[in-house]
Formats: structure tokens, sequence, C-alpha cells
DNA sequence: CTGAAAGCGCTTACAG
DNA sequence: CTGAAAGCGCTTACAG
């Protein structure tokens, strides 16, 4: 077989170990650094090798061969979604200096896309896999372990406690709006939120509940939790006669709908309305914004759900199927941050 | 040699040839798709050898096996600045129905970081890179390119034309905030902006001159564009006498920071102060900000970048040297969104 | 349309 | 401490 490829031929490992004056396999365990030991010669020969060569090992051949890609897939439903973003920094916090690779995942609304997103992190041998998208089906996270990933899921739930869980309390984090809000003096209060198939929408509302009960409280429901829709369902709710005067919202893109639709209304907040909101994005500290909310502390949670996957890893390198150690669920609480929005100052 | 990982095995191409009673060569190119035929009879029991032994490729195999790994790394200074989600969300819109796989990667400020992405993305073989950085030093786009990298540079310039680049016209843009201040009737304006060594900043800031010319105009710098650091360098531009009535911020983040800083010493936007930002960071259209802003195009941006890679990938696939087509240059138009914040409503 | 065989660039028991 | 050789799971000319 001759040329197969007519492109620049990269350096290779045998490049090196010619140069070096050694085996392939030496410059493999001086790669590897922690398992092997090399003579102080050897390891100098190679190294300037190494230097004169440019050399950077391939590794799709590493992982082909060690079977551990050093890669972690991380699916989020939106980038675009400022929670998220915050969520992959804390994961990037801890997955980087450990020497792994990001890999990006967008479910987006679309199952075609989720379905994609699977295949591509089994196609690709990931390591391990944080799904931090609340729209992601339970069945497409089986799907995943079934290949033999770790999985951690991020800041949502499965309906069976199957992988490592990282959340916070959202139940709590839905009494704490609730229960300031009742602090004002509100007696009456409305739930603004996405669809409540979504779990922690559910639990947020089960603590706005636990507050406002029975026929004091009220549910309003949002398509999604985009902008444009949070908007669209605001005016909705505040067409609603009578008015309500508090408004908590199930997160904080929600919450800046209902400041939106407010604003077009001629309706002033806090002054007639009171708003929680929930998350905490950064958004919320800007002085006309100045959003009452609850952190949900997204950093956080993308730090400790990369913390257990790589021990998770470290113990299973490879393919397992998660066996070992039982499922883990870490809970971190919620923490209200009052600003304007509630009317506190 | 036997059992050399103690670790559930795969279903392999040798697995899935063996139930359909074909070679692997064959799977392979039934895999491939568009390349080669294959009969409709071998094409059925391949189909169903893969479906019962839930097969999926090894990409790690593929890859280095093919020298392509589609995969494409995109390197951003900072995922929680949102005028990079944005982009990327531009680049995942093209990139995805293509096949690809996003790496992302994080420049920081850190320059330990930078290598190491670089680095990264060489290791990985990817097919291609959109740098996006501003922070990240002209060298580290060369090694890229040295290493056979097809590589796209988005949002930014270098010094040379070394690489396919698409921006926005940074000049046009600061020319048009600069007059619509000056359509108000400001007189004199200062630009609030990050470190000028930043081409794009010192683009807008060239436009804006071309209007406030020489005595009349005045630079205020920000150490970085982060919020915090803005609302510091804004503090002291408030306090700096005369007060400017009208300013014009090199990004929304730093007009975010003015808003802040405005805030905390009772100034009022856009009574008191007139301000134009720059990108339309989605936070502008909240109410409560309602930021005018010079449009920078983040997702168009980002699609065109990831066209532009993708063309170039098709004509080199594998390793090029970016060779048979000399560097293009795509330039976007900016487009001035009118809100609040300058005054106009 | 299909297959045999070499090769992609590494790692890892095993033997020395 | 070092090396020979097999193997990781694919793809691709080449021949038929």
């Amino acid at each position: 077989m001759v040329n197969r490829f007519p492109v620049t031929p990269r350096t290779t490992i045998t490049d090196v170990a010619l140069l070096a004056g050694v085996s392939k396999a030496t410059v493999s365990k001086y790669l590897s650094a922690t398992d092997y030991y090399v003579s102080e010669k050897t390891r100098e020969k190679i190294e300037s090798a190494i230097k004169e060569l440019n050399y950077y090992p391939n590794a799709l051949a590493q992982g082909l061969s060690s079977r551990r890609s050093y890669a972690i897939g991380v699916v989020v439903a939106s980038i675009t979604n400022p929670f998220y973003p915050e969520l992959v920094a804390g994961v990037e916090e801890v997955i980087d200096p450990a020497g792994y690779t990001l890999l990006l995942g967008t479910s987006a609304e679309n199952s075609d896309k989720e379905a994609d997103v699977v295949r591509t992190m089994i196609q690709r041998r990931v390591d391990g896999a944080i799904v931090a998208s609340a729209t992601m089906r339970d069945g497409s996270v089986q799907k995943l372990v079934n290949a033999g990933i770790n999985v951690i899921v991020a800041s949502r739930e499965l309906a069976r406690p199957l992988v490592d869980t990282v959340v916070i309390d959202n139940r709590l984090g839905g009494r704490m709006a609730a229960e300031h809000l009742r602090g004002h003096g509100f007696g009456r209060a409305v739930f603004l939120s996405g669809p409540l198939d979504v779990l922690a929408f559910r639990q947020r509302f089960e603590g706005f509940r636990s507050v406002y009960r029975e026929a004091d409280s009220a549910v309003h429901l949002a398509r999604t939790s985009e902008l444009a829709e949070a908007t669209e369902a605001a005016f909705g709710l505040l067409r609603d006669l009578p008015r309500p005067s508090a408004v908590f919202a199930a997160n904080d893109t929600l919450a800046l709908g209902l400041m939106t639709a407010a604003h077009t209304l001629g309706l002033r907040i806090p002054e007639d309305i009171a708003l929680i909101g929930f998350d905490d994005i950064w958004v919320g500290r800007i002085p006309g914004v100045s959003l009452t909310t609850v952190d949900s502390r997204a950093r956080q949670v993308g730090a400790v759900a990369a913390g257990m996957l790589a021990e998770r890893i470290g113990r299973h390198p490879g393919e397992s199927r998660n066996a070992r150690k039982p499922p883990e669920r870490h809970v971190l609480a919620p923490q209200l941050i009052v600003r304007g929005s509630c009317g506190c100052s």
C-alpha cells in the first residue's frame, strides 16, 4: 500500500523513538508519566527529541489504545440561557485541571437533537457525561448508562435513582421565596412557571404552596421559559382579575418576562407587583433590574457534579456499569438574595 | 496476550460483520454511506445486525484511521460573558447538522490555559478551530496553523492575515453610535473602553473619534470588561469633572457597569447621562435596562465562521496547511439598536 | 458490489 | 529500567 494519504505526515511516536534512540514503548512510558519509571538519561533524550520534532501525541490513538478518552460530555438545554454557561463554568473549573476535554452538547427542545447528542457522546467514548438539560428524557440518560458511560445528572432529577445526582433543595427554595413574600404582607401570590412536568418547577411550586395554601395560591404557566414565551404568559397573568400583587417566578427568565410585560402595561415593580425569581443569573444584579431571587448555585452544582464524575471515572476507568457504588445524591442549599423587586428597599 | 482489560467488551464492527455475514470492509462502507454502494440485501442485513447488537462505531478508531476527527474546537475567552454563548450558538447551528462535534475551550485571561487549549486542540486532531477569544495571542493561532489545523478567527483580527477572518465593521459601528449621540445634541462624549490593545475596542474608538474629534473626545479605560471592573472604572469616569453627559461604552458589559455606578451615585440614565453600548446582548432588551446599543451580530459571526470552516475542511480534509486558497475576510455590518438609554424615548 | 490485508498511532502485559 | 509484539477498532486502496 503506497501513499494512502497525500497529506503532510505528522510526526509520530515512532519518529520520536527513532530520534531519541529508544523504543516506542519507552516513549509511551515517558508520556504517561505516572505509571512507569524512565531513567534520567533516556528522559532527557526523549524530551529533546519531542521538542525538536514538535511532537504532539495523537489523542485519538491514545484513546483507542487505552480505552480512555479523557473527554467528558456536558449536555445542556441551551447555551444561551445564562443559567447553563454558569454551570458549565463550574464543570470546567474542575475538569480542566484534571486534564479532561469538554465536549459540549445542546439538546434544545428537539428530541432529534437529543438523540444525536446521546449518540455522539457514546461514539466518542467519553469517559463520563454530565447531563444538565431539564428537557432531556430519562430514557436518553439510560442509554448513556447502558453504553457504559459514567453519568452525573446535574440540576435535575430522574424518576428513579439511576445515577449520581446533584441538585439544590428546590422545595426549600420555593418555601423561602414564598415566606419572604408573605413576610411583606401579601395574602395572595401567583406562581409563574414553565411546564410542571419539569421536576424542579414542580418542587419549587410545592415549596411555594406549603406557604400559600389551597385557594390562596395559583399557578400560571408558560409553554417554555424563553424570554419571549415568558413575556407572553406574563401578559395573560397580568390581565387576570383580580390582578395579583405578588408573583413568584419559577426562574429568573420568567421573572424578566414578567418585568417586560408589566412595563408594557404600565405596571411598576415592586409598587404594583412584588416579584421574586429563581436562579440568580447575573442580570438580576443590574440596578434597573434589581431582581430578588433564590440563588440556585449553578456554578457550584457544576463543580460538584464534575467532582463526583471525576471520582467515578477514577474508580471505573474505561467502560463501567456504574456498578460498584450505589448512586449518590448531593443536595446544595439555595439562598435567598434580596434586592429591590420584592419591595424590600 | 490475554484479557488486557477486565471490562465489559463493547460490540465492534467485527461483531456486526459476523452477525450480518459480511466483511468488516463492507460494514464500514455501509457506515460511510456516501462514498460506496452496498447492495440492498446486504444493507438490510447490516442494519438489522447493528440494531440487534446496539452497535455504535468507535469515533476514536474512525478518526485515527481516516484522519478526520469530525470535531471542531471553539475557543472563547469566557463562557459566562453572554457575547460568547451567542456566538457559540451560531457555530453550533451550522456545525451540528454537518455532523461535527464541538470541543469547547476557554482561554480565560490566563496564558497557561491558553497554551493548554492549543495543545488540546492539536492532540485531539480537530478538523478545524474557531478562535473567538480576543485575549488569545497571535502566536497561539500560529501554532494551530502550524499543526495543520484549519482555523477561522471570529470577532477579532490578527496582525497579519494568516487565516480566514469574520468580523463586523467595528469602525462603522463606533461611528454610528457617535453620530447618534451627536444627533441628540451632545457636543462632548466619553468613550468607556476595555484595553485598547484589543483591536475591536481600538477600532470602535476610531469610529467614535471620527465624529467626536480631538479635544472633544475622551477615553476612559477599564482593566478588563468584567462587570465588576467596569463598574469600578465607571465610578472613576463619573467623578471626573466636568462629568460627561454622554457615554459610549465599547461593549454592553461596560455599559452595564456604567449603569451600576450611575445608579449608586444617584445619577439617572438617560436624564443625567445618555448611554450607548456595543454588542446587543439580550439583557439590554429588559425594560429596566433598555440599552441603546450597536448589534455586533455574535450569532451571525459564529454561523458565518462555521460555514467558512466547513468549506475549508471540505477542501482540505485531514491535515492541511490552509494553503490552497488565500485567507478570506468576511465583514458583517453592525446595526444600531435604539432603546431608552440614549434618551430617544 | 464485496473482501483480504495493511495501516492509522498509540498502550500494555510480558519477558528480560 | 527497556523493548518486541500484539492489539485497540476502524478505513482504504486494491483486486476481484
